[in-house]
DNA sequence: AATGATGTGAGAATCGATTATCATTTCTTC
DNA sequence: GAAGAAATGATAATCGATTCTCACATCATT
């Protein structure tokens, strides 16, 4: 079948573009799979996959890599931002704003095409548990 | 046998320890064999493993992530400081100083650790290649 | 040189994350 | 409601990175 236009998208799919456009920061497949069936919706883990390569394909979705600690993914359509990540919790959480002067920390003859910042520490919850 | 001392290291524990603080920035188990490999030392890639991991336990080393591609290793003495990585050749570059207003960046109760900064963009070798 | 302890290399085993498979269910169109 | 296309879920397979195993090489001490 020809899909009639881009809004026609399977149930699945949506369920996880709709939890992503939610969240307050990046999530992994694990986490995002982790919330829907905490939440009482029943997906497999095979198909947040899908959901998220798709979004990715599409346009809708970005993954982030938040230090290392595999790939997250957030809509494609949140302004420039940066992370906070709680050492904790683990969980990232999307800034406002951004830094100046990192052009000042560019060697001689390197381009600079982008940037990333993490902040590193105790989210509020986690502060506030302790 | 016990150690008479920290300084008596075996060989090629060494090995890896005068390469990572020769080399311009964090490498990984990987790259650290490669390039040993290539120079004409034979070396096991366990045995890389094993020197990095005993360098992290002794205090000598400190094990970074750039960015999701994987843990790099590099000597704990340097100073402060944050990375460039090329997306061409994808090597990390150690840079010097650091960005002001970070703290402007964090929310209302949560708690700041440590930061880190990561600079996207082409190297200078990369770039007069193209 | 003999002995016991540690280091080393090659490859097997493991571990987590992601992808592939396939039978079943759900749409879409007629 | 029938028929074909796409979506879904459970699980197996794959892939890379790291660790484990073990036979052999080295080193320190005697």
């Amino acid at each position: 079948m020809q899909r009639a236009n881009q809004q026609q998208r399977a149930k699945q799919q949506l369920t996880v573009l709709r939890a992503l456009s939610e969240a307050d920061g990046p999530l992994s497949a694990r986490e995002l799979w982790s919330r829907l069936s905490g939440s009482g919706e029943s997906i497999g883990l095979a198909t947040v996959y899908r959901a998220l390569q798709r979004g990715v394909e599409e346009g809708t979705l970005e993954s982030v890599e938040v230090l290392g600690r595999g790939v997250r993914y957030e809509p494609k359509d949140r302004e420039h931002h940066h992370h906070f990540l709680c050492s904790t919790c683990d969980h990232a959480f999307d800034l406002f704003g951004c830094v100046e002067g990192l052009d000042s920390l560019i060697p001689d003859g390197f381009q600079m095409t982008g940037h990333e910042v993490v902040l590193l520490g105790t989210c509020d919850a986690c502060g506030n548990a302790a």
